[in-house]
DNA sequence: TTGAAAGCGTTACCAA
DNA sequence: TTGGTAACGCTTTCAA
């Protein structure tokens, strides 16, 4: 039925033990062998049978990357970067390349662990883990044992883009969101808001508690009282719901910081559909500096993370290309972008 | 050192093979004994090896999803809800959930014939192509020569938002993105626009083509003569740089169509930097409904994919759960969408 | 440099 | 309803 090994092995008149070397390529073989083998390969059309390569090897070529949205560029970016770089310089276990997949969570704490079994079970070389993470503490129990358990048993473990994990010795590599947060916040200050809304991600999620305390920190060293905040999800309509409670609760709002630009984009609409300007009424502020949401402010200001590059190195780590973060997961720093949109408080 | 089925059995004082009925479920056990099986796998912290049982069972259960960028929320979209449909009902090969992953491509054929390799090597339960396909011939034929070993092995392939490939037997969900681009232009045309430019996608691609090929149909029924066309990427940057040629081709444009929302975002980025005022001086149309482009153009009008649904029943049929459209592929609608954004031509 | 053969952990068939 | 036991296709010592 289909060719294996054996198949192979027969037609280039060596043994099975020899076949697999030279596809392995990590083993001396002579040049001519090497040659008639490659040869039979392509005559037979040969694909070697990953399972059974995984059992033998007790390791398999499979990358998990776990986003919470794949509707998300945010997480696209990411997951991009990080495929890109694993796919690429292809080092699989035998020269061939490796699988990376990604893995859509839906920010559901059940689907995330069900994900890192179901890498688990299939022996997976390693795994991404990007955004935030949730804070219950009982699941980040359940996790930090799954990682324990993967590391235990030969998986790589990366961290991108959220802090390290209790316990695990896992790669990480965390971005500022605290501080890209704070000189957000700054700068709105420095323009002379005083007024200034906040719309934060969901609770209980890492990202959302490091933004918000950032944004509290530079509010506080400029002893400026905190307007409202609400919280909500990271995506557009979420946004643009949760603007009404905000303007119900201070309509004199001059700035509204959100929690990321996807978010600031529903804030945007809703603002809009108010009749108010944006920035003449009301300046709006965002978080990760994603192409698309640019374009949908003309000009927004937000913070920029890095996140094609984190990406990419999150994949090399994981290939193993590349030297984890010595000691202290290297935190990477977030950027303030001011564009033109931001104005100062009218009046 | 990790936990084998042999040693659930053992613990639980039956055979490897009752162990085995067990966690597939597929077999009758007396009630008694799955309760100790059970809890011998509790106890033990059993997760079965996947690539042993793929060995032995000679499928697996990853569903593969190719994408041609996965930072486009179009991709996005549709691959989330293909993850959805597969992990929710939970029917991998023992009841067990499936591991629905995405590949990105990035529009390169050669990644693509590399994953549909690394995914015939794993066996893979069923494979899912969306969006565009690359019409180079030789490309088609290795792609069909590949789906066909897939198909031949007992993979199943959905098709979800490209044409029949010839001689490969896989269920297909086309889009109408023929019909859709023709309504879009029609639409264009009734409210005056005569001298209409066109951003398509690039060269080679099925979607490409058939949305150029409706929107010259429009034109070519009412008697206009086709504005300028340029091809570029589908992406954002794309639709900005070659807004420009678009210009200088014709100065005198009342309306650009772009080949998809994430082009128009480019095209009306490109409009405003030099003061064309939308829809004042120029109205612009868009393609797919994409949440983030009709935020960044107020009220673009455009023509809505059903990504979500196409998705979700691509997933399906992956898993086997829902029927493949028999005969003919099935074409699905695409659907003219007005918003506010698109005016007559100005004077 | 090559070959022989013993696993790797499940599944599934055949008996019991 | 359960147990015994060949496969499954590859990797990897150990010898030659």
């Amino acid at each position: 039925m289909t060719v294996t090994l054996a198949d192979v092995a027969a037609r280039a008149q060596v043994s099975p033990a020899t076949v697999s070397r030279v596809l392995n390529g990590n083993y001396p073989v002579a040049a001519a062998t090497r040659e008639r083998v490659l040869r039979a390969v392509d005559e037979l059309d040969y694909v070697p049978n990953g399972p059974a390569s995984s059992l033998a090897a007790a390791t398999s070529d499979l990358v998990g990357i776990l986003v919470n949205d794949i509707a998300d560029p945010f997480f696209g970016i990411m997951a991009g970067a990080a495929q890109g770089a694993i796919g690429a310089p292809g080092a699989g276990r035998a020269g061939g390349e490796k699988l990376a997949v990604v893995c859509n969570t839906g920010g559901d704490p059940e689907r995330e662990l069900t994900y890192l079994t179901l890498l688990q079970r299939q022996r997976a070389a390693a795994v991404i883990l990007t955004g935030g993470s949730l804070e219950d503490p009982e699941h980040l129990a359940a996790v930090s044992a799954k990682l324990a358990r993967l590391t235990e048993a030969g998986t790589r473990v990366v961290l991108c883009g959220r802090p390290p994990l209790e316990g695990v010795s896992a790669a990480t590599l965390a971005f500022d969101n605290r501080t890209g947060a704070q000189r957000l916040t700054e700068y709105l200050l420095s323009l002379g808001h005083r007024r200034i809304g906040y719309v934060a991600g969901p609770e209980n999620r890492t990202t959302t508690r490091h933004r918000l305390e950032g944004h509290r920190a530079a509010l506080a060293a400029a002893g400026v009282a905190e307007g409202p905040t609400v919280h909500g999800r990271y995506d557009r309509p979420s946004g643009y719901e949760v603007t009404s409670e905000l303007l119900s609760r201070a309509p004199d709002l001059t700035a509204v910081v959100a929690a990321n630009d996807t978010v600031a984009l529903g804030v945007c609409a809703a603002l809009r559909d108010r009749g108010l300007s944006i920035p003449g009424d009301v300046s709006v502020a965002g978080f990760d500096d994603l192409p698309f949401s640019v374009d949908a402010v003309p000009a927004l200001t937000t913070v920029r993370l890095p996140l094609h590059e984190a990406g990419a190195r999150a994949g090399r780590i994981a290939l193993g290309a590349e030297e984890p973060p010595a000691g202290e997961p290297s935190t990477i720093p977030a950027e303030l972008v001011v564009r033109g949109s931001t104005a100062p408080p009218k009046g």
